[in-house]
DNA sequence: CGATCACATAAGTCTGTGCTTATGTGATTT
DNA sequence: AAATCACATAAGCACAGACTTATGTGATCG
């Protein structure tokens, strides 16, 4: 199943920065992603592989360098997802979003 | 960070399932929401409350039962999450919408 | 060709979490 | 008032997963 896939790898706050930072820089290796992020080579190596394996990002090798970017299939399943319950959307989507972005302060 | 409980919520299977389940009956007790899902009263509790916390369901408290109904509050912070990436979408997204539709199958 | 690099894989540890049984709480029924 | 219900909470267990260090692999450089 994807969509378990997906969820289960944004699940992670260390991914979901990885995948923000990547979202931010167009193009990035492994390493330049694990600058300031604090945790070690394998541990970066092994949350790009369940991010690949969501479809949140794609690799693209280039001798002995993997430059990462977002993939835009996982995005899509994500909202694909919602809309199976776009029908308990609010009325008045607008006024909810600056109401959720609010709460975001 | 009410994204991240959003995501580590519907990273379980089982409460994928029950909030699917609640959202094509309109409003259910704890108690039939567990016919036939083979998990025991205590679980089916737990779970309840982690998605209410995430405030993908909201509860309604009734005498001795509780109802419960799908909160449109955490689909929108899905939805104001990924839009976040909307510059990473695809151009035709129809196309990959049908591309994913397929893939489910 | 040997050294070094960018990254992957292996193996082990430790924490988080989903589950269970047991028990508590408050509302309802008889 | 006692029994029963619908649900919450406590405590413990077992497995998943995020991390580490150590090592492997393949490309590049001197």
């Amino acid at each position: 199943m994807i969509e378990h896939d997906i969820f289960k790898a944004l699940a992670d706050p260390t991914r979901r920065t990885i995948f923000e930072k990547l979202a931010r820089t167009n193009r990035q290796n492994a390493s330049s992603l694990r600058e300031g992020m604090g945790i070690s080579q394998p541990a970066m190596s092994q949350h790009l592989t369940v991010l690949r394996n969501a479809r949140l990002i794609r690799e693209e090798r280039q001798g002995r360098f993997v430059y990462y970017d977002v993939d835009p299939t996982g995005l899509m399943q994500i909202v694909n997802w919602v809309e199976k319950y776009r029908s308990y959307w609010p009325e008045r989507i607008d006024a909810l979003k600056s109401t959720l972005k609010d709460m975001d302060q």
